[in-house]
DNA sequence: ACCGTCATTGACAATGAGTATCATTCTCAT
DNA sequence: ATGAGAATGATACTCATTGTCAATGACGGT
């Protein structure tokens, strides 16, 4: 039932570019280094590899109201994130972390949790250190 | 500095048909229904008027992998929800249950949490005891 | 209640992320 | 080495969302 799967120079770029970035990257982003570093490949190629990594489990997507979606490379069993909102960087979050949460739901709405997106926006150690006083980074007025 | 935010009838229905409908909605569904109830209304106006609502509190985005962004009126208190993904109904999960996590982030991670799009997907307790079996409901096979 | 200002509206054009298509290329089981 | 068919890449396409701008309507001042 399941497609052979097969190894591509293309695939292994991608996962590759994916892993060297510790933030999360958008897909055009990812085409623009790869076109710049190796030339030729289809940006269809660089959404279908990503697609395939988050099949996999190797890969995750990022969805922030406003921004591009992007992705980062996880290990499978962690598929939560902390982004810092300054500098752009994505942890892992524990599943354990997580648990009680989905427990407590269940146990007092009766729902049964199936797939939390639960990517979690703040400032990370690093950035808050570097900035004592109260603004975090960038402003980033965001707006689309 | 602020404008001064006039009440149209415009926002006034979207806010209405939004608060009435129990699921989260997306902005071309209420755009139909308000052109079939009432009529001449520009699309734009509805993603306005959401925007502004979600700027307010009074209501909030739900933004599915595959699925077109929706939103969904609440409690300027309450941010996060539980989307049943078979009957696409939306409750509201009080803070509470997860504060808990906040901290244990910040303790364990040293990662300050501002804002957190917390989303859980599952199944709620009346389509869960509706499908005693397996299948939760329609395979809801979207694409895009 | 009337007026004038200016935020809001609605129609439509424009944008752009993501997807479908399909001839060509490349993997890999044999 | 070879053939089947999966993956690639160029491009056309879709469609949710946003920009534009003339027309409309809300509301403070009178």
């Amino acid at each position: 039932m399941a497609s052979p799967r097969r190894l591509t120079k293309q695939q292994t770029v991608v996962a590759a570019t994916l892993a060297l970035a510790s933030r999360a990257v958008s897909a055009q982003e990812l085409h623009e280094r790869l076109v710049a570093k190796r030339g030729r490949i289809g940006l269809a190629t660089i959404y279908r590899a990503l697609e395939a990594q988050v099949a996999e489990g190797t890969a995750s997507r990022v969805e922030r109201t406003g921004h591009v979606t992007a992705y980062v490379a996880c290990v499978p069993e962690h598929h939560h994130h902390l982004v810092c909102t300054s500098c752009q960087r994505v942890e892992d979050l524990s599943e354990v972390a997580f648990a009680p949460l989905i427990r407590a739901v269940r146990r007092r709405h009766g729902f049964q949790v199936d797939h939390a997106a639960l990517d979690l926006y703040g400032i990370c150690q690093t950035c808050h250190d570097a900035h004592p006083a109260g603004r975090p980074g960038a402003p980033s007025s965001h707006r689309r």
